[in-house]
DNA sequence: AGCCATAGACTACACATGTAATCAAAAAAA
DNA sequence: TTTTTTTGATTACATGTGTAGTCTATGGCT
């Protein structure tokens, strides 16, 4: 298959910005990430080249401006690194990653709930 | 508190090595990461001595070789991790990131029974 | 006592990354 | 139409990272 492009933390945040909402031009991708982190503009547009330069986002052309938008899939991107994450550091197994991080964090009910749930799910489809 | 150090993902390797068993000499974890990567030990000492200055590792000296072992516990450094990947790539919730990751991968019965261990322990002392 | 193997220290070097500044072309303004 | 602005393209540059090679001192062998 193709490789895994490697997105590096600064590109990943304006790829997550366009997750949320594209496509969208360079300007609108800057003025969203203003409210979370105090980049220069020219560090977003480097970043945006960055990522269509690695094939993670693509763009089309609207007069002298460009409208990005992803080439991958926020689902698809969070599964591979959630398993990549897993297996490095716990082996591969879940529970021991959600224990340490219930041990760490504050889980709700509603995380509870949520969790049942997919325990549920799974044992509907499995018996 | 300290800040916590970038160990990259070569570091985490020698690292991880140490925490199974330490303290170790350079030659012993070099010979233990030759089962599972392919480096030169040269490329191992350099990445001991990345650690040691990073303050992941100490070392106490016997004779003329150093004996090293690890400052953080594993424990720690994946509790923090952990929290910071949910974080990143799931706005903090961890039922999101176990339903992906159960896309992803095959669940074992024995993984169900943890995650439920985890959510019996968990109403137990909540409720 | 002298030489050699070896351990850690120091150096190397290309590519990645964070963080921009400058350049060139085209659109907008004057 | 000339000037200014703005956009993407190109260049910059320090630090991190992967992946070693060379230097130096010392413990062990002869």
């Amino acid at each position: 298959m193709s490789d895994k492009p490697e997105i590096s933390n600064a590109e990943f945040e304006v790829l997550d910005v366009l997750w949320d909402d594209h496509p969208a031009t360079s300007n609108e991708v800057i003025a969203r990430l203003n409210d979370k982190k105090d980049w220069h503009e020219k560090t977003v547009k480097t970043l945006l080249g960055r990522l269509v330069k690695k094939g993670v986002l693509g763009f089309e052309k609207q007069q002298r401006q460009y409208l990005y938008y992803p080439l991958i899939a926020r689902e698809d991107y969070t599964k591979k690194e959630t398993t990549s994450f897993v297996s490095r550091l716990f082996k591969g197994k879940i529970a021991p990653m959600v224990a340490g991080f219930a041990n760490q964090n504050a889980l709700s009910k509603q995380d509870i709930n949520e969790l049942k749930a997919l325990i549920k799910e799974w044992e509907e489809n499995n018996d």
